[in-house]
DNA sequence: TCAAAAGTGTTCTCTTTACACCCATGC
DNA sequence: GCATGGGTGTAAAGAGAACACTTTTGA
């Protein structure tokens, strides 16, 4: 079968920049292709838009598919189009920028991808096509957001403790936050409140847990 | 001729948010369209994207032939793709936010509109497509970043008062803002310097004249 | 001399930053 | 009892907001 048009037409994909925070580390969710081109390198998950499906849709079915990564916090990056950017035929790629715990993450790899993996974003492999320029505008988002936004909340699972959400924040910032100034802030917004349960495990004091109140307002500014 | 391929491809366009200010109001550029669908309708100035085009360029490149304006500020302001926002086909538009001085523009209509206006925001007509929710986004952009950045300065031309500046400034923000602090925080970026002409024409006292010092530098951050 | 916009500093308020000690737990 | 992270308030500094009068020009 065949798709015929007066004018040509480019592809439309979505590829997706997938964050997270582990063992203290941001990482970012690549694929090794198993398919050409550039088969065996790692890539952002991403794939051909459906013509009955919307942009973002396709994003989540992407990354489903190719991670088995679904539920979460997604937003549009950018569009990325340069003439040549694929070796097969113009593409037009709708970068997404995502968001997701560390826990309840269940990867896999997925049809058109080898392998998924995380990776820690200071030991990056050679990517393919140009998503190192798409993965470095989402850093670029992800710093700016998590200078003046709650968006590293996104990172938290059900229960969280302070100190959890202020270690996120730290590593975005790159240095230390006072920890009286930053509960202060976090609790002032009024998006979090006490679940009732501790944490444990530890040989020290256990730490109050907190829950988000509204998960459909989780981001907002300072 | 025709042109076919494996999978179905959507088509891919740019439209583009120009924004002027003319006597004290915020303005947009439309054009009524000259050819179905929605033939005689205001939308967006716009159009395909060619295969060997970037897609900034092909904003540049459209916005010029429908309207005959050139050198404007540009950035992406995102992708829209609603399955059915257009009745031919499917078509991925990614649209971009731009502005211009109100001087220094000369109108034209072009080849695929018959003609191009300015219209007041607060008195807009019925738009083709999706082009109402695509504007209301560039609005949303202009207003926070006018609110935290020097992007302003591009609504000037080559000399300007300060006032001409504040003056934009409170029509992005709904308000009046205090003459000496507006002047305090622009003079104090270092953006702008004193062209050495002094305006006239009024009843009043002449005010100086100011000029943009690097024209690759002019937004900023508050 | 009057009308109209240009130009110019200081005070107050609020926000942000800096800073140190006791508490609860497991080993 | 000691090592480890949890939890709490106040004071200083800086940023942002409020505020009124004199100057220059054309008519």
């Amino acid at each position: 079968m065949s798709y015929s048009y007066e004018y040509p037409h480019p592809a439309v994909t979505t590829d997706i920049v997938l964050f997270t925070v582990k063992s203290g580390k941001l990482q970012v969710l690549l694929i090794e292709r198993g398919e050409k081109p550039f088969k065996n390198e790692w890539a952002l998950p991403g794939g051909f838009l459906k013509m009955e499906e919307d942009l973002d849709a396709c994003a989540v079915r992407e990354l489903y598919e190719e991670t088995g990564v679904k539920d979460v916090y997604l937003e549009q990056l950018g569009t990325f189009g340069a003439v040549g950017r694929d070796p097969r035929e113009r593409v037009i790629s709708v970068a997404y920028f995502a968001l997701v715990p560390e826990d309840n993450i269940t990867l896999r790899a997925g049809t058109d991808a080898s392998k998924a993996e995380w990776f820690d974003i200071d030991d990056l492999p050679t990517l393919a096509f140009d998503h190192s320029d798409i993965l470095e505008r989402a850093m670029q988002r992800l710093a700016a957001k998590m200078d003046y936004s709650t968006i590293g909340l996104q990172f938290m699972g059900d229960e969280f403790t302070l100190t959890d959400v202020q270690t996120i924040y730290e590593i975005a910032a790159g240095k230390s936050l006072d920890k009286r100034n930053f509960r202060k802030w976090l609790l002032s917004l009024g998006l979090i409140e006490e679940s009732g349960n501790m944490s444990k495990g530890g040989a020290f004091r256990p730490a109050k847990l907190y829950q988000v109140k509204d998960k459909s307002k989780v981001e907002i500014l300072k």
